[in-house]
DNA sequence: ACTTCATGTCAACTATATATTACATTTTGT
DNA sequence: ACAAAATGTAATATATAGTTGACATGAAGT
């Protein structure tokens, strides 16, 4: 599932995908799936995309309904 | 590093690891490795483990201090 | 003393997060 | 219309998350 809230904070900033991806010491395809919904990151790279985003784990990485699978 | 939080949540709902691990859906080992801080869990298993513990990510995942590495 | 349960730990394996290179498409600015 | 930047998307490779099985220890109960 898309991560629309981490798409509008990092639109926020104005930041490109490439720039949040050099930012959080990751890969632009990498910032592309997450964003995307395609991979399931880390909870130590989440920490970062939120510390450079200035925004909280529940604000960008909680989702309520998780049909796990 | 030790994540004492989650071990406290786990405490308080008088559960084992072991319990825990069933819970959530991996070894126990893994619930082991991840309460003592020997690896870095995905976002997708830190919701479940947040979810059986009626916890937060923010309150049992985020850590003010990471030097990252 | 004995059993049971919870935790710690190790080794070998499998699954998957992430990197790298490369190319295609879409968006944006002029 | 054109060029440049941003995004989407493969293929292959590597690091590490997570599994399984086994053994050791310590606390709790009988």
């Amino acid at each position: 599932m898309k991560n629309l809230r981490l798409k509008a904070a990092r639109a926020a900033l104005d930041m490109s995908q490439q720039q949040l991806a050099e930012a959080v010491g990751v890969s632009r395809q990498t910032m592309n799936a997450i964003e995307k919904g395609d991979y399931n990151p880390t909870i130590k790279l989440c920490r970062k995309i939120c510390r450079v985003l200035g925004k909280s784990l529940d604000e960008l990485f909680w989702e309520e309904d998780e049909a796990d699978e």
